[in-house]
DNA sequence: CGGTGTTGTGTCGGTACCGACATAACGTTT
DNA sequence: AAACGTTATGTCGGTACCGACACAACACCG
């Protein structure tokens, strides 16, 4: 993950770590579907009642019911409820609920990659805007991203896994593919992993762009430090973001 | 279960309008810094003292201050407090607290790009797997993607802002990119706006790919429905998360 | 027909949080 | 020296939330 420690910040006093996270969520009819609430689904299903599942989450049934009304008249029925019968009855989940758990995993799992993805992040302004996106000039030349309205000092942030490496000989010609930022460039530093590698681009910027591939890739590429390589990420996926 | 109030919901419930959302954060020591603690540091900027930031917020004074010394213990002083003085002081940020602001923005951008731009899950079948990265069977053939240990049923997110498209007369075959889940396929359709355009393409799975361009690479392309393109995607950009 | 363990519903007390308020310290300006 | 509006700190009362508890309804099973 990006650390920071870029563009000097004055940081005399404590370097205190700090960790980019989030929280997702899910809204409907004005509630909000939160991480404690797809605990308690996966809870249900596990256990099968709704009391074994407060149980084991350490909340109190009560409250665990009274959340999960509230959920169901946002959301739809999210449990089939059975009282009496061998046990007493018991809660199982309905395929609503399912899919609500599928939806929010999925959001999650997508969040959790941009949050924790290397980054490089470029100072630059804002030199020509046409709707959302901007022509941004940066220390590597101009390239595109999208920006928000009325700024010129921005940073672009260009995530690590939005940037295809190319060899720089059989490139094929820029005009081809939707990729609108492309970068020559040399290879200066590259870490293979076991399924995937880290790679860092001197492109004239200060910050080298780092790259996200498989290690296949790298494999296939050949990616030596020294090599000269073309870097292309799409305008879509870079974004700007006001600076002051 | 009983969804048996009438008022005919039975399909509203089905049609739940469910909203992804989500909150960001920066974890320091223990304390995380939120929207509101970013909105408090964006009003003292604007007001020039803490009392008139917590008062345009419409906070009480104590709180915000409380919970700005709570901030500063963990994220380093962010204020530099003058007491006395013309007007009785005031209060202004700090170069670290403009940092952090920022980097909360540069995250929370990246965030809401994730969130709100279009995405085609595909239902698909782990079969191979070799560290983080995971071979799917999917109805559009042999895909890569990040997948999570211990899942074979899953579903594969392609969010539409990573996927490109080239011309499939003028795309090299096996051409040397890091880019390793290639489709062929035919352009469904081609919404154009001012600067951006979102395809959908035909690669023989159920929901189309969906593609999003700027509007000028689709003019370069000359992109048309019946077109047949090559759409490509890295894969450490797509993940897969559990069906089941 | 009673036993069982659950769902469904309500109430009560404790706690954590928050806003309101009071007060001291401060230093520049008048 | 007095005035001023801010920072800095603490206390108090209200409120919202949460866990604990009580109790009725239920339906299957032995």
């Amino acid at each position: 993950m990006d650390d920071g420690s870029k563009s000097g910040d004055a940081g005399a006093a404590d370097s205190a770590p700090v960790a980019p996270a989030f929280e997702t969520e899910l809204h409907a009819e004005g509630v909000t579907f939160g991480a404690e609430d797809a605990a308690l689904l996966r809870a249900i299903d596990d256990a099968g009642s709704l009391n074994a599942a407060a149980d084991d989450l350490g909340r109190s049934y009560s409250r665990a019911h009274k959340r999960l009304s509230q959920l169901e008249g946002a959301f739809g029925s999210l449990v089939a409820s059975q009282r009496g019968g061998t046990g007493g009855g018991g809660s199982t989940l309905t395929e609503r609920a399912r899919a609500l758990l599928a939806r929010f995993e999925r959001l999650r799992s997508g969040l959790t990659g941009v949050a924790e993805v290397a980054e490089t992040v470029l100072p630059g302004e804002v030199v020509d805007r046409t709707g959302e996106i901007a022509t941004v000039e940066t220390g590597a030349g101009r390239l595109r991203a999208l920006a928000p309205p009325d700024c010129t000092a921005v940073f672009v942030t260009i995530r690590a896994d939005t940037v295809t490496l190319q060899d720089a000989d059989g490139a094929p010609p820029a005009a081809e593919t939707s990729a609108r930022n492309r970068f020559r460039g040399t290879v200066r530093t590259a870490e293979r992993g076991e399924s995937v590698a880290t790679v860092t681009v001197d492109v004239g910027a200060d910050p080298p762009l780092v790259a996200l591939i498989t290690a296949r890739s790298s494999d296939l590429l050949g990616l030596e430090p020294g090599m000269a390589v073309v870097a292309s990420f799409k305008t879509t996926a870079t974004r700007a973001t006001p600076r002051a």
